[in-house]
DNA sequence: CTGAAAGCGCTTACAG
DNA sequence: CTGAAAGCGCTTACAG
């Protein structure tokens, strides 16, 4: 926990300029004749103040250059219009597209939004959210990292500020809690391929340390059983997440003495990488190995071949858990617990009817 | 410009839930039986309170949950420790790895960082910066929106908050800006083409709204016109920055009558996108046409076929940018005016010799 | 090495 | 419809 600005002593250092004299309340108050309290409701366009007083007031503040301090606000009525975000990583398109859904609903209702990896380390992740309780945020919407303690899960809540999870559940934490159904989502892909007549499907990518990751595994494992296929645990790759892991997996992948023709990827970054790292070994990934994705990227429809994934509703997931977040501010409580996005099986050229591989 | 905490009047709403009693500054200072300037010193690490004074103020603190109240500290010293960050889209890779460079120095130094796309909206730009000052922020990295006016421009440091430019300069601003040589870069792009035996070479994406955009076309004007060949305005396709862009524009590439046989690509997302446009029509992007990429993307050495590409020190430009503002916010001075980062070649498979295309 | 007191710039009862 | 005054929770001279 750190303190202070910037965690130093008497920071007063050189301003960039002139900076004239600081414009407050106070100064339009005065220049104007009129108390502070009649320019700040007139500023907020309280109706206790009469039109004609609130139209000089605005116009003078805007003559005067007037920067409205919120931390002054703030300090006073201990809302900071705040809204921070952590996830595990803000490069990785799914969390993008995420985000942007966030950013969208809070731009609407004029709340500032703080943003953060924690790339799954639990301490940055703390240290965010004990950053937005200095700065008196007024709530949090967060896709915890692996291994996140119980206390750290309801540091939040604790203090006052309610938190919504995204993406990923927490065991035993009550929070709400917006995702896809991954369990269900990764069994229409696995079925899929089935249905092409793959029996040798390998599963490529993804951890078992997040809820997601052992949704997704035990819904493969699950389809697999409901077609009376064996599952052979050498066909799990486990790991890759991103598209070098995947990239990187095509040789493991190749190199399976089961010579699996289908491989059902952890999501959209993993599965492109295996075709180009497929493609690279010289294979056509798409007709001599059938690939799949997951999440449905603004990349899948054209990648090459295009890509044969499973909608997961991101832009959904984040317009939901801002809107609760937000009804729960306005007062309103969004009732507890996880509420998943049905996914949705996007065909496309990547998967394609079993053919032995030579 | 909006007023209030979440812009409305009596916000005060129903909190998460009992939050015992609120744990401040005094009542550490009550419970010990200390003044509050003692406590508050000794949470900074003030050599002014003795070693077990301070010890022990800091256990009683951890004791009791305290939660650092920023926003009171702030308006205070009118320091907030809170560094903004705007630019045209998060989401492009190629600022992602700007911010990615940002954050991890910015994390050093304990600064908190609040990031915003402007979507090249000049408006959605504007504020951001006005709730950065709002804020009370320290400073500003951006890389401004197309069509900012001058005044906006000068908003941040008109108001005593330094102001860094990234990634593209600003007619006309003095302030410090780091970016690629674009021009540089994008002729040894050109020439590495030319060296290669193609003649004609179209340019794919990019606008002449901004100075990079400028820049790189000019750039391949001139490596054109050095090796003595005829520059045909029928070549460029302008537009195109993203994936996306550069897939719809293989179309019309691949249909223009001077039939080139090589494109410079704006960058590496419009030529990943234009070689799967490319191989999606039935040729092989690297030996029917040439391709070279701009930025060297993580993706680039892992597309296919992997992207020759010039890498243009997006880290670098990230790394410099943050620690220039450190180095202002602490007093020093840096030279104003723009800072050019080297780009260099990466040669990999998208591009191969000249052959006459069928 | 420690304490009493003022003040940062707002908002909010309260009084008129 | 408008004003005088208290207070949000810190930090900082200043005094001891």
């Amino acid at each position: 926990m750190s303190y202070g600005p910037g965690a130093r002593i008497n920071p007063r250092v050189a301003w960039g300029g002139h900076v004239a004299q600081k414009i407050k309340l106070s100064t339009i108050a005065e220049t104007l004749g009129i108390s502070t309290a009649t320019v700040s409701l007139a500023l907020r366009d309280s109706p206790l103040v009469a039109g004609t007083t609130r139209d000089k007031i605005k116009e003078q503040a805007r003559a005067l250059g007037y920067i409205y301090n919120r931390r002054a606000a703030s300090l006073r009525t201990s809302r900071s219009g705040i809204i921070g975000v952590v996830v595990h990583d803000i490069m990785n398109p799914f969390y993008g597209e995420i985000l942007k859904a966030i950013e969208s609903e809070l731009d609407r209702s004029r709340h500032t939004f703080i943003l953060s990896n924690h790339y799954d380390s639990v301490e940055k992740q703390r240290t965010f959210i004990e950053t937005l309780l200095q700065l008196g945020g007024d709530g949090v919407i967060m896709s915890p990292a692996i291994g996140t303690p119980p206390e750290d899960m309801q540091l939040a809540e604790d203090n006052g500020m309610p938190a919504i999870l995204v993406a990923r559940s927490m065991e035993g934490s009550a929070l709400p809690t917006y995702r896809g159904d991954d369990s269900y989502g990764i069994s229409l892909a696995t079925n899929h391929l089935i249905g092409l007549g793959h029996r040798s499907i390998a599963m490529i990518g993804g951890t078992d340390q997040t809820s997601t990751g052992r949704d997704r595994y035990q819904g493969y494992v699950n389809a697999l059983r409901k077609a009376e296929i064996e599952v052979d645990p050498g066909l799990r790759i486990p790991g890759p997440r991103s598209m070098q892991g995947g990239f990187e997996a095509a040789v493991h992948f190749l190199s399976l003495p089961q010579k699996p023709t289908a491989a059902v990827c952890w999501n959209d970054l993993v599965a492109i990488g295996l075709m180009n790292g497929i493609a690279r070994a010289g294979l056509v990934p798409g007709s001599d190995i059938s690939v799949t994705g997951y999440d449905d990227l603004e990349e899948a429809s054209i990648s090459m071949p295009a890509l044969t994934t499973v909608w997961n509703g991101q832009a959904e997931v984040g317009r939901l858990a801002a809107r609760a977040l937000l009804d729960r501010l306005a007062g309103s409580h969004e009732p507890d617990g996880i509420h998943l996005i049905k996914p949705e099986m996007r065909i496309r050229q990547s998967t394609s009817p079993y053919r032995a591989r030579t």
